[in-house]
DNA sequence: GATAAAATCACCCTAAAGTATGACTGTAAA
DNA sequence: TTTACAGTCATACTTTAGGGTGATTTTATC
C-alpha cells in the first residue's frame, strides 16, 4: 500500500545498510561469512515480519459518534470575589484592576489606554502581579485568578 | 530541534543494534555450537525492531470520542463541552487540544513539548485558532473559549 | 485513485510581552 | 517626620507571540 511508504522506505534502507555492511566485511575480511549473511537475512526478514505484525494486529479505527441533545443550566449570575485569596496574594487595587482587564483578553497597550496610563506602567504592574501570584505569564495569571475566584 | 529528533533516534537505534549484533557474533565465536540461539535472538530483536518501527511511524492515533448524553441542567461541578459552539467554530481536534493547553497557561514552546511536535506547528495551529475564532490574541481565545463552554 | 481536510514543519519578519533596574511622587501609617 | 508602599514612568534588553507564506505528509471520503 502506498500509505506505508515511510515504513517501506526505512525497511529497504535498513536492508540495504545491512547488506552493505556484509558486503564490506566480505571485501576485507576473508573468513567464512555464510553465517553473517544468514544472520543479516534473518534480521531483514524478521524486521519485515515485525512491521507486518504490527500493522496487521493494529487496532481498527474507532468510530466516533457524537450524540447531542444537551440541556444547559444557565451559569449562575452571582459572582462574589474571594477576598481571602485576594488578601493572601496581597494584590493592590490597581493590580487587580489590571488583572481583570488581562482576563478580558486586552493587550498591555489596550489596558494602558483604558486606564489612561503609559504602557510601561502596565508592564510594571503586570510584572508585580506575576511575582505576587508566582506565575510566569499573563495566561497563567488569568487561569489562576479564575480558579481562585478573583475574577468572574 | 524537533526536526532532527527522529533521525537521531533511528541513528542511535541502528548503531545500538549493529553493536549488539557484533557482540552476539563475538559471543557466538566463543560458544560456537548454538546457532539456533543466535538466530533466534536476532529474530526476536529484529521482530521487536519492526514492531517498534511500525508503531512509531504509524502513530496509532486514538480518536478522542466525546460521547455526550442527555444532560439535564448540569449543576456546578462537572463540565460538558458545548458541541454546538464547537461545530460552529469548526475547530479541529488538534486545535481544540492546543486551545485547552493555552487555557492552562502554557507557552507555545511548552505545548509543543507536551504534544511532541515542533514550535512551528503550534504556531500554525494557534494562528488557525485565532482566525477561526476571530480573535487577535491567545488571551482572547481563552476568554471566548471559556465563555462558550468549549473549555472548563 | 482522486480529492479535500488535517497535521506537520520551515523561514522570515514584526509586534507584544516580559525582565531588570532606577527614579519620582503622593499618601497613609508608625 | 520618617517609613513604607502604591502608583507612575523610563530605558534597555530578551523572550515569546503572532503574521504570512509555502511545503510535505497523513487521513478521511467519495
Amino acid at each position: 500500500m502506498a500509505k506505508n511508504r515511510q515504513i517501506i522506505i526505512y525497511g529497504v534502507a535498513l536492508a540495504f545498510l545491512i547488506f552493505l555492511l556484509k558486503w564490506l566485511e566480505m571485501r576485507f575480511i576473508i573468513i567464512d561469512n555464510q553465517l553473517e549473511l544468514y544472520a543479516g537475512l534473518i534480521a531483514v526478514i524478521f524486521t519485515a515480519l515485525g512491521i507486518w505484525l504490527a500493522l496487521k494486529l493494529r487496532k481498527p479505527k474507532i468510530h466516533t459518534v457524537i450524540v447531542e441533545k444537551e440541556v444547559f443550566a444557565s451559569p449562575n449570575g452571582d459572582f462574589t470575589i474571594n477576598q481571602d485569596e485576594l488578601r493572601k496574594l496581597n494584590l493592590s487595587k490597581r493590580e487587580l484592576e489590571v488583572l481583570q482587564l488581562m482576563a478580558e483578553g486586552l493587550s498591555n497597550q489596550e489596558i494602558a489606554e483604558k486606564l489612561f496610563v503609559s504602557l510601561n506602567t502596565i508592564k510594571t504592574h503586570s510584572a508585580q502581579i506575576f511575582e505576587k501570584m508566582e506565575v510566569k505569564r499573563r495566561t497563567q495569571a488569568v487561569e489562576m485568578a479564575k480558579r481562585l475566584s478573583l475574577i468572574p
